[in-house]
DNA sequence: ACTTGTGTTGACGTCGACGTCAAGTCGGAG
DNA sequence: CTCCGACTTGACGTCGACGTCAACACAAGT
């Protein structure tokens, strides 16, 4: 198939696609006529890479699971290097949303803090 | 003061604070040398902006702090409109952090399952 | 007077993941 | 043959909060 479809199966832009052929994430044959060629294959790849990306991973950071299904693995992460990212993945979350909850509790309380002094009178 | 030690006692630089001049968010009066003359006053709007942005806010949602400070008010939150960023920042966090909690599950969960699939054989 | 430090404006660079536009080529339908 | 849609490469734009550099003026210490 060619970029087009590619894109509208994978959910994604004919930009995206060249753009991660540029960073060497998403090879592309090339037909006689010079045009891009994809086969299920790659289709793959492309879900990969949409998912990860999806749930807030960086490009950089799929690659390790676009490479193993490329392989011959069934499973983007069935190599160390994908699940080494997954336990980076993991600390990175825990320590934003540890962050984030610290945050949130100081502007509730600064919110609280505001509202009773605009509404220093009974009631 | 100049801006050199505004920028040092406000914990930021030079190239900040024009900037936030530049945004119209922190106006400077300027000496008979064309010099940038600010007083301490000033130096609470720059505390104040940092204090925010230090906790995720955007430049943008400093501004009704600052503007609250320098109409007199002796605290950046002492404004409504000050009062419903961090209504909306509160929502955004709650948001942001709901989603990032789902987020980690999925990883640990495929986490789980990764680690499962490289050793299946006992112990 | 000389040097060093601090100030000025203006403009381009950074990061990530593409969007958007330009100008041209290719494929298939009518 | 013509036309439209899909394809090609190349290059610039976007967003936010500044960093960095250039080239110059001003201030203060010895």
């Amino acid at each position: 198939m060619r970029i087009g479809e590619l894109a509208r199966r994978g959910g994604t832009t004919t930009r995206a696609l060249r753009y991660y052929e540029s960073l060497g994430l998403l090879p592309a044959r090339r037909g006689a006529n010079g045009q891009r060629e994809y086969d299920e294959d790659d289709l793959r790849l492309v879900h990969e890479i949409r998912s990860l990306t999806g749930i807030g991973f960086a490009l950089e950071d799929t690659r390790p699971f676009v490479q193993c299904l490329r392989d011959g693995h069934t499973t983007g992460d069935a190599c160390a290097a994908s699940v080494e990212v997954y336990r980076r993945k993991l600390a990175e979350l825990d320590d934003c949303i540890t962050r984030l909850d610290a945050v949130r509790d100081q502007v509730r309380a600064q919110l609280r803090e505001a509202e009773q002094r605009s509404k220093p009178c009974g009631r």
